[in-house]
Parts: C-alpha cells; sequence; structure tokens
DNA sequence: TTGAAAGCGCTACCAT
DNA sequence: ATGGTAGCGCTTTCAA
C-alpha cells in the first residue's frame, strides 16, 4: 500500500492525501479526517526511503562509537546515554544510525555519513582535550552537538556538557569539609576533557583549603575496576596515605573498595570515597556503604538536551551554537543516611 | 557533485558511470579506472537517499532495544554483541539503526520498521523462552535473526545461539570433579530462554552424578551486582549452605565476591565459583582468584555471525533458516592460574 | 480546497 | 561496451 494507491482507494490526488497526512493547513478538516481514517484501515505508512529522497532529509541522527582495538569495556555511559537520546528521536521521528568503527578509521566514518546524506547530524562523544572531529564536522557542514566539550577547540560550537570542575570541587571540598586533607584523585585517562575539567576542580578545592596538590595522589588512566584496584592498592602503600578519595566512575570504586577490603579497610570507617558516577545500580540498597557519596550526572538526561539541541539546530528551530551546562548533585545515596561525620558536613554545604 | 555532474564531466553517461562504479563486469577496464579516478578526485559519494530508493533496499539493520521504565542495567553484553555485528555491517556497507523504545512499545517498533521500510533485516535480542516478536516478524515477512532462541516457539526461524546448556553442564561437572555436592546456581531472570537452557545443564550434570538440584540452591533474578550479593548472603545463610557456585554473569559476581568477602571467606578458598562471562577485564591481571574460572562465550563473535547469517538470508546469498551453535570453552582465567585442586579437575575434563 | 506534473539522484531495463 | 529512459514513492511547486 502506497500513496498511489491510497489516493486511488481514496478518489483523491496523491497530493491531496499527502497534505492531509502531513498537516498541511490547506486540506478541508472533513478530507483529512477521511483520509486519516482510511490510511489507518489500510495500515498506509509512507515510505521512508522515498520520503528522504524527496525531502533531502534523512530524519536520521548519526552516532560513532569508536572501539579501539585493544580490547577495552565499551564504555557504559555511553548506553545510558544512548538511551536518553533514542527517546528524544523516537518523539520527533528521527531514527538513530549507529556506526561502531575503530579508532583509527573515525574521521572517514564521518565524512562517510556526511557525504552519503546517510544523517543530517552528527553526536561526538568522548572528547578529547584537543578534539579533531570538530573541525572536521564543521568542514564537512554538518550539524553536531557534542556531548562534552573540547577546551583548546578556539571556535565556536555546540556542546552540552556536565559541570565537571564544580562537580570535583564540591566533592573535594566535601571531603575537606570532613577533615581530610589527604585526598587522592583517581581520574580518567589524561587527554579527555572531561578528566582535564575534573582535575581543575579537584585543585582549586585543595587550593582553597590552602592544601598544594601532591601530584603522587593525582592519578589518570582507563576507568576499569582493576585500574581503581590497582591504583588504590598503590596509594595504600605510599609513606603517607590517603585517607579520602574522589573517583571519577563507579567501575574504578568498584576496584578501590576490593583493594580496601584486601587491606582490612573500610569505605566510610577508613577511607571516605565519593565517585561520580550515575550508575549507582552496582551499590544501591545494600546498606554497605553509609559514607559512600555519588555526584549525580545525569548521563541519561544529557543524551536527552543533546539530541533535543541537534534535532532544533537541523530544523532551524534554533540558530546559533547550543551551550548548555549541567550541574550536578552531590548525594549520599545510600539507603543507610551518611555516617554522623557526613551528615555534619553535608548540613553546612 | 551528483551522478549527473560526475557523468557530464567524464563525458559519459550516467548508466556508465554507475556500472563502472559498482562492479558491473559490462565495462571496459579502461574506463572503468578512468571513472573511479575522478569520481575520487572529485569526492564522488553516491546520495545514499537515492540509491535506497532506486533499489528498494535500505541496506540497513535493526537492532531494537528495550529499556524498561524502571530503572534497569543496560544490559551490557548488548554493546559488546553490537560491536560484533557492526564489524560485519561496515565491512558489507550496511547501515546499523539503533532503536530504543520502552518495552511496552516494542511490537509497534517492529512493526513502524518494517512497514516504513526503514531497514532490511532486524535482529531480535534478548528471547524470552516464549517470545511473540518471532511471530511478528514472521507476520510481518521482515528477515530477522535472534541472538539466542525461543524455545516455546515451534516454527522454524534462524537464530545464532550459544550452548548454554551445555556451558552450565560443564561449569557444574567441573565443580562437582573438584568434589562439591552443595552447588548454587545464579541465574538470570527465569522467563528468558538463555536461564532455562542454563537450569537444564545445571541440572543434568547434578543429575549424571546422582545429585538431586535443590531448589534452594537455584536462583533467578536480574542480573546485577546486588542480586549476586543478596542471594549469595541468603545461601551462606542456610543451613547446609553451597560450598560452590555456577554464576550466570561477572556483574553478579562481583557481588558474590562482596558477600563473601563480609563473611570473610574467600574465592578459591572457602568458595569455588565459575561464572559465565566474556569480559574478565573486571578480574584480569589481578592475580585476586585463583580458582576463580569463566566459560568464554564470545558475544562479540556471536555478533558477527548474527550479522552475516541476516546479510546472507537479505542477499539471497542463503537459503532456508540460519541455525548456528556456538560451544565455548571452560578456562581458568587468571593470571596465577588455578588452584591446584582445580588444576587436577581441570586436566581430567 | 484540490490536482497535474516536475523533480529528488540513483538503478536497471532495453536499445544500440 | 555504452547510452536513453523509465521508474522507485514521495514532496512540492504551479495552476485551476
Amino acid at each position: 500500500m502506497n500513496l498511489k494507491d491510497l489516493s486511488n482507494i481514496l478518489g483523491l490526488s496523491q497530493t491531496t492525501v499527502s497534505r492531509a497526512l502531513n498537516g498541511y493547513p490547506e486540506v478541508s478538516e472533513a478530507t483529512r479526517l477521511k483520509v486519516q481514517e482510511v490510511a489507518r484501515a489500510h495500515n498506509y505508512s509512507p515510505n521512508a526511503r522515498a520520503k528522504r529522497l524527496a525531502t533531502g532529509r534523512s530524519m536520521t541522527i548519526g552516532h560513532i562509537l569508536p572501539v579501539s582495538k585493544k580490547h577495552e569495556m565499551v564504555n557504559p555511559v555511553f548506553a545510558d546515554f544512548i538511551a536518553g537520546a533514542g527517546e528524544v528521536y523516537s518523539e520527533n521521528g528521527y531514527d538513530l544510525l549507529l556506526s561502531v568503527v575503530d579508532d583509527e578509521n573515525e574521521a572517514e566514518s564521518y565524512r562517510s555519513l556526511a557525504m552519503r546524506g546517510a544523517v543530517d547530524g552528527i553526536v561526538v562523544h568522548g572528547p578529547k582535550v584537543d578534539d579533531a572531529r570538530i573541525a572536521l564536522l564543521q568542514d564537512l557542514d554538518m550539524p553536531f552537538v557534542v556531548h562534552g566539550r573540547s577546551s583548546h577547540v578556539k571556535s565556536d560550537y555546540s556542546w552540552v556538557d556536565v559541570n565537571n570542575r564544580r562537580a570535583f570541587e564540591r566533592a573535594t571540598g566535601f571531603l575537606m569539609d570532613l577533615g581530610h586533607n589527604r585526598i587522592a584523585m583517581l581520574n580518567g585517562l589524561a587527554d579527555m576533557d572531561f578528566a582535564v575539567r575534573r582535575t581543575i576542580g579537584y585543585e582549586a578545592a585543595l587550593k582553597a583549603g590552602n592544601i598544594v596538590p601532591d601530584p603522587e595522589l593525582m592519578c589518570f588512566g582507563e576507568m576499569t575496576e582493576n585500574y581503581g584496584f590497582e591504583v588504590c592498592r598503590k596509594l595504600l602503600e605510599l609513606p603517607d596515605p590517603p585517607t579520602a578519595m574522589v573517583v571519577s566512575s563507579i567501575i574504578p570504586a568498584i576496584g578501590v573498595r576490593r583493594a580496601l577490603g584486601g587491606a582490612g579497610l573500610k569505605i566510610g570507617r577508613d577511607m571516605s570515597v565519593v565517585s561520580h558516577d550515575d550508575d549507582l545500580s552496582y551499590f544501591r540498597n545494600t546498606g554497605d556503604f553509609p559514607a559512600f557519596t555519588a555526584v549525580r550526572s545525569s548521563v541519561r538526561e544529557a543524551g536527552r538536551r543533546v539530541a533535543s539541541a541537534l534535532i532544533n539546530m537541523i530544523t532551524g528551530r534554533e540558530e546559533g551554537p547550543h551551550q548548555e551546562m549541567l550541574e550536578v548533585e552531590l548525594t549520599v545515596g545510600q539507603s543507610t543516611g551518611p555516617a554522623p561525620a557526613m551528615r555534619r558536613a553535608m548540613q553546612q554545604r
């Protein structure tokens, strides 16, 4: 059942039927209702391929997922983000094109998507401090929104970012309020933009309390469980080990817990830990970490915002670059509530 | 730059240029080289939208990711699978359409994809024991391949599955060889097909050793860390607790470790654990679990197989239903090697 | 308010 | 081996 068939059945022209179905104003209400009814009755849905050619838009947003050759855990944040973006796409009739490429061919993949006209816009994931993809997409004249930012890129572009600096400044300050002055930071890879911003926040908090950041306590690496484990072990072996740590994600935080357990230590008693993550399902309702805190960043919400912004740009509903900062809250996520000292500090903030 | 422009530049017809570019045999080698050269020089790539309309194929495979309303961890297996499938798609010029829907609207989503002609085929994820999607897709006349199977569906359909039954039979048998006779099973949700097959394997192994399966030791649930934790705690409180367990995934296995740790017990010494999972990155190189074993099921490889099969079906390279079983190996994944008792058992197998 | 017809950019059939 | 041309199924002018 295509438009021609449908219009024949209705005894109307394809033009009118098309207009009726697409909400054009110049169709009489009677006709519109009739058309809609018959369309539904015959289970008509317009052919997406034809529509795309005729309109010149693909109604598709591209997401590129770079997967490195070396086995790297696929970022769990990615899935959450996609879920949020996907919601918005469905609501607006967009499809989501997911391109899995190994990171060497990444540029080629963007280029192909653009030149083939396969997508109307692209979402950039995991920006580096100095990310070449931004210039590439500008060059290709492809609408895009970055999830995060790229500090060294000076041109104007659209982004939606979480306030990573402030999140880590608060997390660190929170621990300082508890009386800590040896606070370690377990961060992501040093060339990632978010990692740089988190470092800045961490250092700012320390400096505000007249603490000189100790390079020995500042760690960078891929955020795996084992990374958390190894780094925590090393930190514990220092002559003057930290008494608290801010951790970039729940995954290394699991490793931290394991390392501490191995040393007979306990989170919330012997080590205060603040983890920056959205997904607390690993720890939720366990009652195991009375002093375990989390910074909620709402990756899923970020996905929604990025998708909306991009669609608005594409459809011209929004002009210049969309730049949006999402603030995060510092929450104590455990059912048993925070330890007493922590609760006191919380109330001060 | 479109085909018309390009053919004008070349002084050839669109037909010839198209043929040259698409590898048709009736073009002279000289022309072909010339065309390819000029195409490259002018950075020509054929418009995907036009191509799709003209050929009647969308060169796109759909994956539907159902996300339930209640916060559920997005299955990490999904990402691995997608990575494998994505490779094959790239190699064959297919795009991957990812549709994120809440599980109530899932059927509608399949229907829309089919009727709009947005995809040439669909991959079905996470089949239930009795999965309605199979009949739906057959009804829609949409080529599809199931990752896994649906035991209660009697019709013939294409699937690629891991031998879950055998994996759990071997894992359980392996533990029995170590002398265990109280072996718990931490399985996935009971209505998932893979969970049923794993249960069958588990029971078969026990029965082969004249052990009557104890319902108290058989647990089903969503595979979260907390699930592993809670279940393990309950198991330890039994009058006659298990001495070993087979676990369905690495995530609950992490919870198991935590529960054991809380009780002063250690994997490999006080509790033998076999976990069925692909991703050992949580534990790799830690040397922490000399007796921790894993069944590698190669989800990524499964993604590749499913994608290839589907493409072969679509292009008619393969006839009837594609049904493929992937075997798994039982491996001791730790750098420190298995504990002595385990090593002995391994050698017998 | 409705309809006829010209594209959108490619493929594929039928000629030559 | 090469070219002319009729679609693919829709949208969108332009005319009525």
